[in-house]
DNA sequence: TTTGAGTTGTGAAAATTATCACAATGTGAG
DNA sequence: CTCACATTGTGATAATTTTCACAACTCAAA
């Protein structure tokens, strides 16, 4: 079946907030709490559940921690996935730093970078390599998902490189529209993109 | 007229686009090529600038600052929009220099921490207040949007404290879903939302 | 002047997405 | 046991969003 893409974006979140209440000793939850938490209507959540195809019961709701395998199961969310980053100025290595407090599933194995200060170092126990590199590494390695931090006049380049080398998915933090082909899946996070829009909801609307 | 938050994001991304072909010179563009450059179908992009009234000609396609104006005419863009920054971390400072080289309608005007050594100090030329002044200072100088990238511990109580003090929007870092009124426009850009979300599109689908 | 190529603008149809409303269900109190 | 209650699951409906398809238009060349 084909799922929306907003349907995607909601199950990650109650995945997240799925997880917070397993930490917090939570055993059981109804759709209203976690329709709270996620900031979403609570009869979707319970229509989005229906498509991850979990069922509940009316008296205890839903089991936390067999709903967030459930869910995680649905996203196909293999055991481990190893990403890389390519471009370590100052928000790959503020990235660098944040992932690995994450999601211990995902994790990056490795950076790159042109600048010969930062080749060889190691920055928040992560090793940078050259990017020259970073083709070998992708192929010899099996990499699929990479995350781009280098300037935005070097982001179509390095992207291109990746694609070629068998990179299917990107994240993509400069402000530049990346051409791929239709097959490789770009997720943009502009902030500048995410302030314009607070910006029309808290003026506009 | 009611404008879905997907024409808001799309105009976002024309209007940026248009700003670069206005760079490189260019005086006309067809849907066609608009398309391309975003990410969307043409049919698309024509039927978005229909929502926000503009009208190209068939023999010259849009003429590209007439148009770049008029979505920012409909976008509401204020001339000049004044943000806060709230934790001046490696996030932070990595968005305090980033944000100074886009959109030089929207400015970073003050940034906030609770830790003396960066309190008072400059950071890519912003200056750094103590957290505790941020309440007189959004009054004041009457902010409406907001950035956090504090520790995700302590971004509700941020985030309350701002709201109190009339935040209307937050662009928010930190993996948590911030609690605020309904009338707070609140944006997550959580990198690991968007890192799971391409690992789901890159292996299942 | 006429034709042809290429584009816009948009009504109408299709597809998708969200909301509503309620029957079905399990629970615990009396 | 029975009843009242709160919640789930889902068919039906409503609303939104996208796609299709083509008439109308502009220009340039013959
Ligand atoms: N999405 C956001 O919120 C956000 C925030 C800040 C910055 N940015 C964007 O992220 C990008 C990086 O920002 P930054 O502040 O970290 O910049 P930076 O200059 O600090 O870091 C860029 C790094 O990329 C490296 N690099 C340059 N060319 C390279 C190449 N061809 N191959 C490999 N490495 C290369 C540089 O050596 C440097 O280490 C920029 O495009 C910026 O616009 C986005
Ligand atoms: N969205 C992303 O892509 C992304 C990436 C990296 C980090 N993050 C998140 O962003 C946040 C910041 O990350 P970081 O790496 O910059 O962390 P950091 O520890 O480097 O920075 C946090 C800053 O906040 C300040 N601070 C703490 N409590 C405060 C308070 N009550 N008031 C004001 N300032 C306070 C600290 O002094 C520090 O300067 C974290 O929540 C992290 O999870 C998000």
């Amino acid at each position: 079946m084909k799922i929306a893409e907003n349907t995607i974006n909601r199950l990650i979140v109650y995945k997240k907030e799925l997880n917070r209440l397993a930490t917090d000793g939570l055993s059981n939850v109804y759709s209203h709490k976690l329709a709270h938490l996620s900031g979403f209507p609570s009869h979707l959540v319970r229509r989005d559940l229906m498509n991850v195809g979990y069922n509940g019961s009316p008296a205890h709701g839903y089991n936390v921690t067999e709903l967030e395998k459930c869910i995680a199961d649905f996203l196909c969310t293999p055991e481990s996935v190893r990403v890389i980053l390519v471009g370590v100025g100052n928000l790959g290595r503020a990235i660098l730093d944040y992932c690995q407090q994450q999601n211990p599933k995902i994790s990056i194995v490795a950076a790159f970078d042109k600048d010969k200060n930062k080749v060889n170092k190691v920055y928040h126990s992560i090793y940078t390599f050259h990017i020259d590199s970073v083709k070998n590494y992708i192929k010899e390695n099996n990499i699929d998902v990479a995350i781009i931090t280098v300037p935005a006049a070097e982001a179509q380049e390095i992207a291109s490189a990746l694609v070629e080398s068998g990179i299917k998915g990107i994240v993509n933090f400069t402000p530049v529209r990346l051409q791929v082909p239709a097959e490789v899946y770009i997720e943009n996070l502009d902030m500048m993109l995410g302030l314009e829009k607070v910006v029309y909801f808290v003026n506009g609307d």
